[in-house]
DNA sequence: AGCTCGATGCGCT
DNA sequence: GCGCATCGAGCTA
């Protein structure tokens, strides 16, 4: 059985349609170095304009373009002055939206991803966070527009093996402030991969 | 095993 | 200026 690329129209559906797609699918990036594939085990539902944990959701910025590209680009995103997180876009169009790339499996190129990210003390922490995950896999703004449903792309996301709908969990998503009611987030039940859970929002308010 | 904090760039008010 | 879709070191147990 030779792997499959994921395809735009299968993933032109609503973020939260397109988690079983992405759950168990393999994200793989090439560079000088060599190749890493990740099997994917945790992602995140951003939903458009609507959603006020988006980055569209005060509209179209130099900033949030990708998201608003068809089906199937990577938007990758820098965050907290040094990490990168990545996004497959979903919808596109005039609804973007997106999952965010939470945590994954390295299943291939595992000597590569453990010269990238030497703190990691075992492979399950290797990719266990959304900018970890960029980390092994090399990703960076560069790769931001990326089509990984183009085979001749340097990043490319191939089908899995479906992950049992059983063996899925969702909860709310983290570090986001807002929407908490949403249970957005999802991941694969069982993988030691899955990001620690934080849990709580941030510290205590200060009494007045 | 859990929490706190600092590092650090940049998009947005 | 403020606040992040974060990570890792350093601490308390």
């Amino acid at each position: 059985m030779t792997p499959r690329l994921l395809t735009e129209q299968e993933l032109a559906v609503d973020p939260v349609d397109a988690v079983r797609l992405l759950l168990g699918s393999v994200l793989e990036a090439d560079s000088p170095d060599g190749v890493v594939g990740v099997r994917i085990v945790e992602v995140e539902a951003y939903r458009g304009e609507d959603d006020p944990a988006s980055h569209c959701f005060r509209g179209r910025t130099p900033r949030n373009e990708v998201m608003y590209w068809s089906a199937g680009h990577l938007y990758v995103y820098f965050v907290y002055g040094m990490h990168f997180c990545a996004n497959v876009v979903c919808l596109g169009e005039d609804r973007p939206g997106a999952l965010l790339l939470r945590a994954g499996e390295v299943v291939s190129g595992v000597d590569l991803a453990r010269s990238r990210r030497p703190a990691a003390r075992r492979d399950s922490e290797l990719a266990n966070g959304p900018a970890k995950l960029c980390d092994v896999l090399g990703v960076t703004r560069t790769h931001n527009g990326s089509d990984v449903t183009d085979a001749r792309s340097s990043v490319r996301l191939f089908a899995g093996d479906p992950v049992a709908e059983t063996d899925i969990r969702s909860g709310p998503r983290v570090g986001i402030a807002v929407a908490m009611d949403v249970p957005w987030r999802f991941w694969v039940d069982g993988s030691p991969a899955v990001s620690a859970y934080r849990r709580g929002g941030k510290r205590p308010i200060p009494a007045p």
